[in-house]
DNA sequence: TCAAAATTTGAATACCTGTTCAAATTCAGG
DNA sequence: CCTGAATTTGAACAGGTATTCAAATTTTGA
């Protein structure tokens, strides 16, 4: 019995147990994290995450309610960091500054806590409810980064571009990295976090 | 009987049958790319590109031998468009100019040929064989950009960047359009071509 | 108009995978 | 140790969907 599932970690678990039961849930995450950027959400089976675990599926059961669970954990994770992030820009002056260092950032997450997992491909994998609340998170960033754009251009630091154009070009370059990233490749991430900086920030600035 | 399905559109079928099939190989083309736009290959089904066209699933089966053959054909019409292009592309002089003009032929591609559907999102979706022809004329495309930037870094018109890491946010950007483009929204496509270019091109030139 | 060919259909099949559940096993902690 | 809770397991179920196939329908071309 106790189908617990999910839920809030809250009652009636002891401390060890609680810690225990926590880890699990990060070590599935974190296994089906490598398994959707293999091949992606639909094509990932249960099984292909529990057998990276050693174990069966069925046990991953008592951690998450279903397999949907399993992937809006990894968006609610992800979507954790990045406004993390977003707060930390904040001391940042100066509008290409800002960018630069979220692009920098973002390229870290990507790689490091995501694994360069594609999270951000699957969206419509969810139900209507939680498929709301990712998408406005995802809005909510969207926004916040055509703001950063759009006082560039006013502050003349940045050409007048169509700033919903530009974010889409530097969202597109840092979500397309869980297409071809691999953790043991010749490129590394701060390189990499640099590298995109400097050209997606360039093309804003020069003329 | 006659289980044709694909193959050559060889033989022993009179002109105007075999127009009509290959139009009809052409509609279940265009439904199966606007399906794969909205929820992906792996979460479409046979229904849903025979309801496109007002007819039964199995009809399809007329056309090509199994759902994985409706990719594989769409990709092979993609990397078609693509090596056109490519060699449509030697007209021009500098790395900058010929660059430029691949970011605007691939971004119309992209949403007018292929209607934004991400067709690069699906490699992973193939058995072995086919996998490797699409993956190898992926990499002869990335190879042959790489070379245009790194003549420009030599020609002194660009910086000198890592041109590997420069070619994936090149298609990181035009890739990712598949994700959020709509034919009816309010950004059109040549202008999406020349934003694009002049973002990417330039963040490659100033410095 | 008519016969042969092409196309479409509907029913049936087979397989895969998410999910349930009761039983077995392992673990926590006094 | 020993007991109850937590975890894992294996078997079975359920729903969906790609695929097959023979029959029905439509189209072709003379």
């Amino acid at each position: 019995m106790t189908p617990l599932a999910d839920g809030p970690e809250s009652t009636t678990l002891s401390p060890h147990v609680r810690q225990k039961r926590q880890r699990r849930r990060a070590e599935i995450l974190h296994a089906a994290l490598r398994a959707f950027r293999e091949n992606g959400y639909h094509a990932t089976t249960l099984e292909d995450i529990a057998e990276h675990l050693g174990v069966r599926k069925t046990a991953l059961y008592h951690y998450f309610p279903d397999k949907e669970a399993i992937l809006y954990a990894c968006h609610r994770e992800s979507l954790g960091e990045i406004e993390r992030m977003m707060k930390s820009a904040r001391k940042l002056a100066t509008a290409s500054e800002r960018l630069a260092y979220v692009i920098r950032e973002h390229v870290r997450i990507m790689t490091e806590t995501l694994e360069g997992s594609p999270l951000a491909f699957e969206v419509t994998a969810f139900s209507p409810d939680r498929a709301g609340e990712i998408i406005a998170a995802r809005d909510r960033y969207e926004r916040w980064l055509r703001k950063i754009i759009d006082q560039g251009i006013k502050d003349g630091e940045f050409r007048a571009v169509d700033s919903k154009i530009a974010v889409f070009a530097v969202l597109g370059a840092i979500n397309w990295i869980a297409r071809w990233y691999r953790p043991e490749g010749t490129i590394h991430a701060p390189e990499l976090g640099r590298e995109f900086a400097e050209h997606l920030v360039g093309g804003l600035t020069c003329g």
